[in-house]
DNA sequence: TAGAATCGCCAC
DNA sequence: AAACGTGGCGATTCTA
């Protein structure tokens, strides 16, 4: 490892040369030391930087600048560095630097390498590596970063020790992208890679901003709930004790516990009805049957939503902003989905009661769009199948045209349960469905649902093949892509039966629903350039969706922007097929 | 008794 | 036994 030499700066004139230095370099390495994790709440401490000195190889300059120091008018210099397009600032998990920065400078960068997100690319979908600095640091560089300053007291004096570990972070960072870059280059992963770094952020924009949730509004639908939650409960205790045997005379009740499924199926066995287990889809199906099994459903549901979606979500309103500042993970599954944690806004319940209390302040409204059948559009288009395309070209309601060509009768005989099945079907496909699943789901035959496939797939001919030959792919090669090259390197044993089955599902599945993703990160960052000095923000993403806060008199506008900005990222994939967008101007998180 | 594993269910 | 892909998360149950 090179020296750990570095330059403490909190003079202006040494923050000059420093710059001076820094801004020669192609790529910087670039980290930040905080009082804590919140941008809102902690402070920004320490920001270092490191280059290629320029002299023999490997050798480094660091700079450890400190923000106690040094006025935000005297930082100005790196404040424009960090700002400017190049140099390249090279960053472990950017979007937690970028936002101190954003937050307490109000600079965004100009471009972003997060190392990350590479070192994430790499590992393919192979979700036992893990990303941290250090981590990643031992896998490529076979450093040993010591990690015990990083929860150290960062608002005092500062050691030695302290100073060094900061300024070895920012040297490691630059080490470990040389180290990434020929790696990414082999695995045929630099397109996806610069879509990623390219939305960094504005997903920290995204998360910086956070979401406004009426806790007023919430307490009330919660309390709701929870009326109704007692009462079932009540209910459903008298139903299930009713077979129970002869209680004995201390107790006054056979309580069960209704939220353990262990319990609730000895419950149901002596009322007579004998289940394997008690998931909803299965007693979905005795629910006709049996009153009592509705009612367990019923209370299923609303414990659902007290649980998840109870008292608990104020909690994350945070204290500062009075927002909801949730955390993104930018690459959260293996095809690419981000995922969204503490809360998850992307689980929040459909229902209006709940999704109508996120809303716009006074003064301000909210644009919420969402690509129209994204990942089915994706499918026509890499399957070149003319029918599908067709289908979508033609103005008419997908899933009515979809019924009309599989069932081969005219747009107007087609009924309500036929387009429903084809709805079913159009769904279905994209998750590898057979026909048990579908037989399930429509509460109709195996061969009767198995007759349905056929037609599709006949109406459907080129998506049949196309997904025959994903499947069979995934399988050979045991790797699938997306359209942006996305890897995910598969770990199915394909001996084993089950996880064969799995595989070929996955197989097709991962390059559509992988696809989509590509497309809304790319929405992402076109959407955050143009609404870039608009009184708009991006506050929420969901898998096909963005939510965007703006100014209420410019509300028209900004959602004829985010309109083209999505079409526009779309169609940077996708071509064969028109991308359609619904975006409408809302007082609230819901589609009026 | 704390953490891991499992079940069940919310979203797209 | 399951039979439809990707997750997060709360409650229960298991385990060391």
């Amino acid at each position: 490892m090179n020296k750990k030499d570095y330059k403490l700066i909190k003079q202006p004139g040494e923050l000059a040369q420093a710059v001076e230095v820094l801004r020669r370099a192609e790529f910087i390495g670039f980290d930040t030391e905080t009082t804590g994790l919140d941008p809102h709440t902690s402070k920004l401490r320490l920001m270092q930087f490191a280059a290629s000195s320029g002299g023999e190889a490997g050798e480094q300059a660091a700079y450890v600048i400190d923000c106690f120091s040094l006025t935000r008018e005297q930082l100005r210099p790196v404040l424009e560095l960090l700002a400017a397009a190049r140099p390249v600032k090279v960053a472990h998990n950017a979007k937690f630097d970028v936002e101190f920065v954003m937050r307490h400078y109000g600079v965004r960068l100009g471009a972003v390498y997060d190392t990350m997100l590479a070192s994430q690319l790499i590992s393919a979908g192979n979700e036992d590596d893990r990303h941290s600095l250090e981590a990643a640091a031992r896998r490529y560089l076979g450093w040993q970063l010591d990690k015990g300053a990083q929860m150290s007291d960062w608002s005092g004096d500062l050691t030695e020790y302290q100073l060094e570990y900061a300024a070895l972070d920012a040297i490691a960072v630059l080490a470990l992208r040389e180290k990434l870059v020929p790696l990414l280059a082999e695995m045929g992963l630099e397109r996806a890679a610069q879509l990623e770094f390219d939305c960094v952020m504005a997903i920290a924009a995204m998360e910086l901003a956070g979401i406004y949730l009426d806790a007023s509004c919430w307490r009330a639908q919660v309390g709701h709930v929870k009326a109704a939650h007692e009462k079932v409960a009540a209910e459903l205790q008298k139903q299930l004790g009713s077979g129970a045997p002869q209680m004995s005379l201390f107790e006054s009740g056979a309580q069960i516990n209704l939220d353990s499924p262990a319990q609730v199926r000895e419950a149901l066995a002596r009322m007579g009805i004998k289940v394997d287990d008690t998931r909803e889809r299965r007693l979905q199906r005795l629910a006709h049957q049996y009153p009592v099994i509705e009612l367990l459903l019923e209370y299923r549901h609303l414990s659902k939503s007290l649980g998840s979606y109870g008292e608990g979500m104020l909690d994350y309103i945070n204290q500062v902003t009075g927002r909801i500042h949730a955390n993104f993970r930018q690459i959260g599954t293996p095809t690419g989905r981000m995922t969204c944690s503490s809360p998850s806004l992307q689980q929040v319940p459909h229902a209006v009661e709940y999704r109508s209390c996120f809303r716009a302040p006074r003064g301000r409204k909210l644009v919420v769009a969402d690509y129209s059948q994204i990942e089915l559009r994706i499918l026509a288009d890499f399957a070149g199948d003319e029918a599908l395309q067709q289908a979508f070209t033609s103005g008419a309601d997908l899933h009515r045209a979809t019924a009309s060509q599989m069932l081969g009768i005219p747009l107007e005989e087609v009924t309500a349960q036929q387009r429903e099945y084809a709805k079913r079907l159009n769904y279905g496909i994209i998750y590898g469905m057979g026909a048990d699943g579908l037989a399930g789901m429509l509460e109709i035959p195996v061969e009767e649902a198995g007759r349905l496939i056929d037609r599709y797939f006949a109406a459907y001919a080129g998506v049949a093949r196309w997904l025959r030959d994903a499947s069979e792919a995934a399988v050979r090669e045991g790797r699938s892509r997306t359209a942006s090259g996305r890897l995910w390197v598969y770990r199915f044993d394909v001996n084993d039966h089950q996880q064969l089955g799995a595989l070929k599902r996955v197989g097709r599945n991962t390059p559509i629903q992988g696809t989509s993703s590509d497309i809304l990160k790319r929405a992402i960052r076109l959407t955050d350039d143009a609404l870039m000095n608009r009184d708009a923000q991006i506050i929420n993403s969901i898998h096909d969706e963005l939510v965007v806060e703006c100014d209420e008199a410019s509300a028209g506008e900004t959602a004829r922007i985010v309109s083209g900005t999505m079409v526009a990222a779309g169609k940077e994939f996708i071509s064969r097929v028109p991308v359609v967008v619904e975006a409408v101007i809302s007082d609230a998180w819901v589609k009026k």
